[in-house]
RNA sequence: CGGGGCGUGGCUCAGUUUGGUUUAGAGCACUGGCUUUGGGAGCCAGGGGUCGUCGGUUCGAAUCCGACCGCCCCGACCA
């Protein structure tokens, strides 16, 4: 490919919206442009590493035995009525409307599809397992579109679906794809690893997240010396004996107290004036789940996991209520709420931590007052004692008891153990051996291709621009000719440009009219593993220069020995 | 949706506080010409703007007021 006719608007400063590095440079360097919020055009560059990323996807999924589908973006409401999903995907669904005015939306996911297929075109066990796939361009209208390609309304994603008989042969499948999973970012020659992860709005049994390891990642891994890794929502509390004992056997419980705290709604503040540690407390938190009021409770130094709580309660959307409703629920303004005496009825649930408070303090219900030495099944009952915490720096593994090391990442495939839960919505099934209908045993397999480049530039790059991995690099080699119109600089590069072509390799020359100066920075920002330099000094010593984009060593060779040297740099 | 910020040629921004010397500017980019040619060149000549939109205040609005739209950041959603 010449430059001089490639659609490349590189950029030289900063756009202004851009906020992390690879966001910047993947619009400095031409690859893409936004056309609204989480809406972006893919121009040539990007396009050839999104191709990249898709081949080494589809090869890797073929050698499983996976079949390539190609499903619909926009689907009919009356499937997702049928999955319940219409309503529950809430906002984030983009429905539209036909001429005759019937519902659709744009499909933010396959597995209604999917399903629907499966059950209409598969009969018997003897087409099990059965695994497909499809890349796709998904829409989510997100709450908030962010970092670029990262977080964006419209994206390009491969998902795969598996079949299965039985609940066994489900988990091979789901093992089998996790495997290629890790092969595939291998490939892609990204830093990653794979954690345990909440099933959220696509629902199962359980999942694992494949994430990028980046400094600018949304996500937050916990994880131990020992294998386990989790990411901060699934992240498990330690376990009660770590955090102040069960209950049960206690002594030394003190008579129920009630004391002013005027003005006083803090642990901190309360927790000076009566001079008791953060763990003495009882936090009391009302919630508004799918509408209904809930109170968590944590111990005072603890901050509530709250997607732990709406998987557990299994609701659709959670929050801290509202003052109106606090009072409501305890009689007293934000600041007050205590197990002891509420007013309205409703769930309380009790993360481990409150468990093993002795002699404790709340809220007492009431304004500017506190109780103190509050006692769990003496003073108050809570409906279940569970893991509602989130986890946080000093905590322990839940595995092995080493203490937990944070890191971040970004979340660039997901695997979903379904189980029969769409099976079973959709009333999909098959005839099995013993002649008996049973439901499909599904999994769900997602890979976010456009973050992957967004991640792969987040994971390699430098100030002057992109360090793209080899494997998905939109071209190999870049010829630069420090001035083209110069006859023997011309003459050399046009040639070493046919050979690499034609021994397969992917070449960019830039042979616009620029300085070498302008080409040097284009190249380093652009950048294409390899350089070539073909320039007027080294051409009448008889050489060339060969540069990694990711080394600082150049390599002096002959014109004719440059197709010699790419293949041993393309090796491996 | 709540909180914060921004919107002026293709890009990055100045000008807005305190309305009138601004006939709306700068740098980069773009077009033509000359010179230059190993890390974002120089000179000359050009093209390109409903100052986000609509309405209001005023003799006069990029500048003041109101509404709306768009974009970004912080939080609740997720590949």
């Amino acid at each position: 490919m010449l430059l001089s006719k490639y659609l490349l608007p590189t950029l030289k400063e900063i756009p202004r919206e851009a906020e992390i590095p690879s966001h910047q440079l993947m619009i400095r360097s031409g690859i893409m442009r936004q056309l609204a919020s989480g809406i972006y055009e893919w121009l040539p560059l990007g396009l050839r590493v999104l191709h990249k990323v898709e081949n080494i996807i589809r090869e890797e999924m073929d050698s499983i035995g996976a079949q390539e589908v190609s499903l619909p973006a926009i689907q009919p409401r009356e499937l997702w009525e049928e999955s319940g999903r219409w309503d529950f995907y809430g906002k984030e669904l983009i429905r539209l409307k036909d001429r005759n005015r019937r519902d659709f939306c744009l499909g933010p996911t396959h597995e209604e599809v999917i399903t629907d297929l499966v059950r209409r075109e598969v009969r018997s066990y003897k087409e099990l397992p059965l695994l497909l796939y499809q890349f796709q361009t998904k829409f989510r209208d997100e709450i908030r579109p962010r970092f670029g390609v990262i977080r964006a309304r419209e994206f390009y994603m491969k998902d795969a679906y598996s079949f299965d008989a039985t609940d066994k042969n489900a988990e091979t499948s789901y093992n089998n794809v996790f495997e290629t999973y890790s092969r595939i970012f291998q490939r892609c020659g990204l830093k990653f690893r794979s954690v345990e992860a909440q099933t959220g709005a696509i629902g199962g049994a359980f999942s694992h997240e494949f994430m990028v390891i980046a400094d600018t990642g949304e996500e937050i891994i916990a994880s131990c010396k020992c294998g386990y890794a989790a990411n901060l929502e699934k992240a498990e509390g330690v376990p009660p004996a770590k955090v102040g004992g069960k209950a049960g056997k206690r002594s030394g419980l003190k008579e129920l107290e009630e004391v002013e705290t005027k003005n006083m709604k803090t642990v901190e503040k309360i927790g000076k004036f009566l001079k008791e540690k953060p763990d003495k407390f009882i936090k009391t938190l009302v919630y508004k789940t799918d509408g209904e009021p809930a109170i968590v409770m944590i111990r005072g130094d603890h901050e509530v996991n709250e997607s732990k709580v709406k998987s557990y309660l299994g609701v659709n959307e959670i929050f801290l209520a509202d003052e109106k409703t606090i009072e409501e629920v305890t009689g007293a303004p934000l600041g007050f709420a205590g197990p002891v005496g509420l007013k309205v009825k409703c769930k309380l649930l009790a993360d481990y931590s409150v468990e093993g408070i002795v002699n404790g303090v709340t809220g007492a219900n009431k304004k500017d007052y506190h109780l103190k030495n509050v006692n769990i099944n003496r003073d108050y009952k809570v409906d279940e004692v569970l893991d509602l915490r989130r986890a946080k720096e000093g905590d322990v593994c839940p595995k092995c008891g080493k203490t937990l090391e944070f890191s971040r990442g970004i979340e660039v495939g997901h695997t979903f153990k379904l189980g029969t839960k769409y099976s079973k919505t959709l009333r999909a099934t098959f005839l099995d051996k013993d002649g008996k209908e049973k439901y499909f045993v599904m999994g769900c397999y997602g890979i976010g291709v456009s973050r992957i480049v967004a991640a792969a530039i987040e994971q390699g790059h430098d100030q002057n621009g992109i360090i793209w991995p080899l494997p998905i690099a939109p071209f190999q080699v870049l010829i630069l000719p420090v001035n083209y119109e110069h006859e023997k600089i011309r003459t050399i590069s046009n040639r070493i440009y046919e050979q690499l072509e034609s021994a397969g390799y992917e070449v960019l020359m830039d042979d616009r009219d620029e300085r070498a100066g302008v080409k040097f920075k284009d190249a380093d920002l652009i950048g294409i593993p390899i350089r070539v330099t073909v320039g007027e000094k080294t051409l009448a010593k008889n050489i060339v220069e060969v540069k990694l984009r990711g080394e600082k060593e150049v390599r002096e060779v002959e014109p004719d020995q440059v197709q010699k040297l790419i293949p041993e740099l393309t090796k491996k």
